[in-house]
DNA sequence: ACACAATTCCCCACAATTCCCCACATTTTT
DNA sequence: AAAAATGTGGGGAATTGTGGGGAATTGTGT
């Protein structure tokens, strides 16, 4: 089912209007697949947005409401704020998405953006500091060496 | 399915519109294994690219993925390295592979490169420097010496 | 409710890149 | 020597990616 399979990372402009091309990969992989809508949030962690197919979207939410119990305040609330300040977007004719400004001036979109495809969903970062790492090469080898030799990475595990 | 096994190195030339012959002894290594599609990345450390065959990546992926936790922070942040600045690449009738300008220059790469067998991976090196060694020979048998004596280097070996 | 500004939508144009086809030199195999 | 496979190169069509002009829509203040 879940053959969503985003693959790759590109760099992009969004124009003085705030449109932006989706790129042609996604997009194949959105038709093979047949997806139709794409969501979008402000990720929870990071400063970017996450885009995700619709039916992505669909199991990550029935996961996170089996985990809180509707009847729990504070857990109730916290459904709410994933669930807020979603936008549904659409691709124009020319295959581009139109970033609300609201959405841009969250994450600091300014002119240039990077693309980054996370297996099911879609990473939108600016572009700023574009060329560097998402993480120090020396701190990433370190962890990724852990985490192949079967070692918990940190303490805070939950599965 | 039989291992991937790349050796052997050669050196190619990228031509102006950026096509590179992919070798003809990988190519067999790659059908007798039944392999269709590679996978590219930039190497995290190194100033080179990285080629998966796709098995192999998918291995590599859901590896990974498996050890990390979506709504974990810093584990997102490590399959966000690893996935992003990867590409899939498909060759050309005449067994070519386009290496899309934003890899090229990532690395470095204008004419001249290097294939690179690595077992079951394979690297393309800018070949400017080409006949020069990856490492000071000292440094590299201080480190192979450190490495044998204990410290594992992938996962078959036993930690 | 009204005018006005900002945003979104729907056209069209155009540059860069990628894809597809064919030609040809060089090396290896028969 | 001929044939096959291995590398190199280029023309041009198709796709991908950027940009802009307004019309329609939404939102704002008074």
């Amino acid at each position: 089912m879940s053959a969503v399979e985003f693959i790759g990372s590109s760099d992009a402009k969004v124009d003085s209007k705030g449109r932006l091309f989706f790129p042609a990969s996604f997009r194949k992989i959105m038709q093979e697949t047949g997806e139709a809508g794409l969501i979008m949030r402000k990720d929870v962690f990071q400063n970017c947005l996450v885009l995700y197919p619709e039916s992505v979207w669909k199991t990550q939410l029935a996961g996170l409401r089996s985990r809180l119990s509707r009847w729990d305040r504070r857990e109730q609330m916290i459904f709410r704020q994933f669930v807020a300040d979603v936008e549904l977007l659409t691709l124009d004719a020319n295959g581009r998405v139109l970033l609300p400004k609201r959405y841009r001036d969250m994450v600091g979109i300014l002119q240039d953006v990077r693309w980054v495809g996370m297996a099911d969903t879609i990473e939108l970062w600016p572009g700023e500091r574009m060329n560097e790492p998402f993480m120090e090469p020396e701190e990433f080898s370190t962890e990724l060496e852990r985490l192949m030799n079967g070692e918990s990475l940190t303490e805070n595990e939950s599965r």
